[in-house]
DNA sequence: AGCACGCCGACT
DNA sequence: GTCGGCGTGCTC
């Protein structure tokens, strides 16, 4: 008796082929099982989707090949696994092929049966070896609001948003969530997420020392693009077999196999990098949404049949952020999530007042006003540190001729070149490219070549000088570091960097948005912004948002330790100091300044209240670009669903030509998520014909992106 | 996406 | 005379 398994391979979201294709087994094969196959002149990865005994419709039973192995001893990945696959591959418009490969480590591909097999002997032997049930080291006592959050938390049937200030103790709230949903049964498992690799080493070691005396070390496993192939593979098949009871991750984790999902937390749910920009574009964050509920649908064979309707969730999810995201804050406001405020700070402090400064009233051209600069001396006579933002890395973002009208363009992008004084170059933080500083103007010879514009490099010199004659507590010298992403690239650098400053070594810190995230500075007491309003203008509907979410988790990074809470500030510099925003921020009001950004897009059909995808195209002209998506649009008429969606113009990106490549988007708005799903699934073949048009000749690829982040 | 096949310029 | 450039097309 033969059988015609489906298998999810890695073929694009485009290829214009089938989403699983079809081969024959002499075997039943379990869904869920990974097999290795034959496909063209190679054999791929593929895991099994459904294993019929009949041969597909559609396909000459004689042209599928057969299974060339399987990968035997794993045991199959989970029906909720694939449903969550599928319902990305649907949602996100990619074959389940490439998400499935793509959740599963790549080093899998390529490890013959003995070597897997040995693997996974020495995870099992791991596992009766970290038996033993010592108790965990004491957890500090809970304050009242973190109770409650777990109290809410304990009988939730909703996704939790968990509204809580820098500082109020989330980290603490998801500990103890954690430890209840491990205690639920020996199996449970608990998904972890943060926005930034930076960003596990701290919650690595703060879950480590609570969980591994009682768990053992293995029990907590990370899994990020950071680590080794082998790392990454061991990880996986850890969280797959149940070893790993704890899964500390970036949004790739999302799609990790755990069979035994009991929670997962989304920590700084608002963050924008749990939105994928490059592949299957997924909300990591949504993603979690939608696979907690669904995990809580899978009947629980062993609890005997699903429990009553006021049983809290089997599998549980808690978003966390001062901030939220507008998304999940409306949902809170419509009752589909729970929320739970934490506004207070653990050790009662507050959080620091904001000081404005009018730019329009301080001596033109300086990048830090006087009364700042004075704020800062004072801080660091005092013994007490500074963090100062600028989000611009390099010296200058352009470089320009006094003479003639030539600036540091890249030759292969439409941007300027930033000039990094450091090691004397131009480099185009677009696509890389990076030449030595020209001694004069390449057009004309011109000697007077100057910086427009200041970047974090500038900032820290210009601060240097400022501070050359200001002495610390113990009469040395103020010193000034900078952080951002060319001080951090190199292997253990932030490391290092951070430990200087939390040694002291350090009175000023420079840097850009990262180091607002997440670091936990204990004696940062004055953070600065020096040049938000770009931000308030920009044409992205989100940058205010955006804007807001940097500033409050910047202002937390001031006064957590309760020494100096009470005399912490915030800074920011603006010409527009009347902006609502400030308001609000002064008032550390998010949910007022939600409630106004909520108001404007409700007005405006603007997600939450609209949904959109766009049509991406990237090609060797912008006519070919351009061509393909009217192309598309045109072949979009009376599509199901179409009568409710909007098609805009085809438009050049912001930045059009990035590395030679030419890109433009076309927007698609709806005011119902379904029709714009319909829409999109009908949509998508007529994208194939739309591509083979000789106006679209040089057309290089293209991509959907629903629920963009930036339009 | 890979990886083939296929048709035109600078080398042993 | 070949090696190799990447344009086009196929993969159960």
């Amino acid at each position: 008796m033969s059988f015609w398994p489906s298998v999810a391979v890695a073929t694009p979201a485009h290829g214009g082929l089938a989403p699983t294709l079809s081969y024959r087994s002499e075997s039943v094969l379990a869904p869920g099982s990974l097999v290795r196959v034959p496909l063209g002149s190679r054999e791929v990865l593929g895991v099994v989707w459904s294993c019929p005994d009949t041969p597909p419709e559609g396909l000459d039973p004689g042209l599928a090949r057969p299974v060339a192995a399987v990968l035997d001893g794993l045991p199959p990945l989970a029906a909720s696994w694939r449903q969550l696959v599928g319902f990305a591959a649907r949602y996100y418009q990619r074959s389940v092929g490439e998400i499935a490969l793509s959740a599963l480590p790549p080093a899998l591909r390529d490890l013959d049966n003995t070597r897997l097999q040995r693997r996974l002997r020495r995870l099992a032997s791991a596992r009766s070896a970290a038996g033993a049930a010592a108790t965990s080291p004491a957890a500090p006592e809970l304050s009242p609001e973190q109770a409650q959050a777990l109290t809410a938390l304990a009988g939730a049937q909703r996704p939790v948003l968990l509204h809580g200030a820098t500082g109020s103790g989330k980290t603490e709230v998801y500990l103890r969530a954690t430890e209840r949903a491990l205690a639920s049964g020996p199996t449970a498992q608990v998904l972890v997420m943060v926005p930034e690799i930076n960003l596990t080493p701290q919650l690595e070691a703060r879950f480590r020392a609570r969980f591994d005396t009682a768990f053992g070390s293995g029990a907590l496993v990370c899994m990020h693009s950071g680590m080794t192939p082998a790392q990454r593979l061991q990880a996986w098949l850890a969280a797959h077999c149940g070893q790993a009871r704890i899964v500390l991750g970036t949004r790739m984790a999302i799609f990790a196999s755990l069979p035994g999902l009991r929670l997962i937390v989304v920590d700084e749910e608002h963050d924008p990098s749990y939105k994928s920009q490059d592949g299957a574009r997924y909300s990591a964050r949504d993603l979690a949404v939608y696979r907690a509920r669904q995990e809580s649908e899978v009947p629980d064979e062993e609890a005997g049949g699903g429990g009553p309707d006021t049983a809290p969730a089997r599998c549980q999810v808690l978003l966390g952020s001062a901030t939220p995201s507008l998304e999940s804050w409306h949902a809170a406001t419509q009752g589909r999530y729970q929320r739970v405020d934490m506004p207070g700070r653990i050790g009662g402090g507050g959080l620091p007042p904001l000081r404005l400064v009018d730019m329009n009233h301080q001596p033109k051209g300086a990048l830090v006003s006087p009364p700042l600069l004075a704020a800062m001396q004072a801080r660091i006579a005092r013994g007490e540190q500074c963090l100062i933002l600028l989000n611009r890395r390099g010296y200058a973002p352009v470089l320009s001729c006094g003479a003639c009208d030539w600036k540091s363009s890249c030759p292969h992008c439409s941007a300027y070149r930033v000039f990094h004084k450091t090691d004397r170059t131009l480099r185009c933080h677009h696509c890389g490219f990076t030449q030595r500083v020209p001694r004069a103007c390449p057009d004309c010879g011109n000697l007077d070549i100057a910086p427009i514009g200041r970047g974090t490099e500038q900032l820290e010199e210009q601060l240097a000088a400022l501070l050359a004659d200001v002495r610390r507590a113990d009469g040395s010298p103020a010193r000034v570091a900078r952080m951002d992403a060319d001080t951090t690239r190199a292997r253990g650098s932030l490391e290092a960097q951070l430990e200087a400053l939390h040694s002291g070594e350090v009175d000023v810190l420079v840097g850009t948005q990262m180091v607002a995230k997440g670091h936990d500075f204990r004696r940062i007491t004055l953070v600065a912004s020096i040049n938000a309003d770009a931000a308030l203008f920009a044409a992205d509907y989100r940058a205010p948002e955006r804007l807001f979410a940097l500033l409050m988790q910047a202002a937390g990074r001031a006064g957590r330790d309760a020494r100096h809470s009470g005399a912490s500030e915030m800074w920011v510099q603006t010409w527009h100091p009347q902006h609502p925003l400030f308001a609000a921020l002064a008032r550390h009001d998010y949910p007022g300044f939600a409630a106004a950004q909520l108001a404007e897009r409700q007005a405006a059909g603007m997600p939450p209240f609209g949904f959109q995808a766009l049509l991406r195209a990237d090609a060797r002209t912008q006519q070919a670009a351009q061509a393909f998506l009217n192309g598309a649009a045109a072949a979009a008429a009376g599509l199901p669903g179409g009568d409710q969606v909007t098609l805009y113009p085809a438009v050049p990106l912001p930045v059009q030509r990035v590395a030679n490549v030419e890109r433009a988007q076309l927007l698609v708005e709806s005011g119902s998520r379904p029709a714009l799903q319909r829409f999109l699934a009908a949509w998508q073949p007529l994208l194939l014909q739309a591509r083979a048009l000789p106006q679209a000749r040089g057309l290089i690829r293209f991509a959907v992106d629903v629920d963009p982040l930036s339009v």
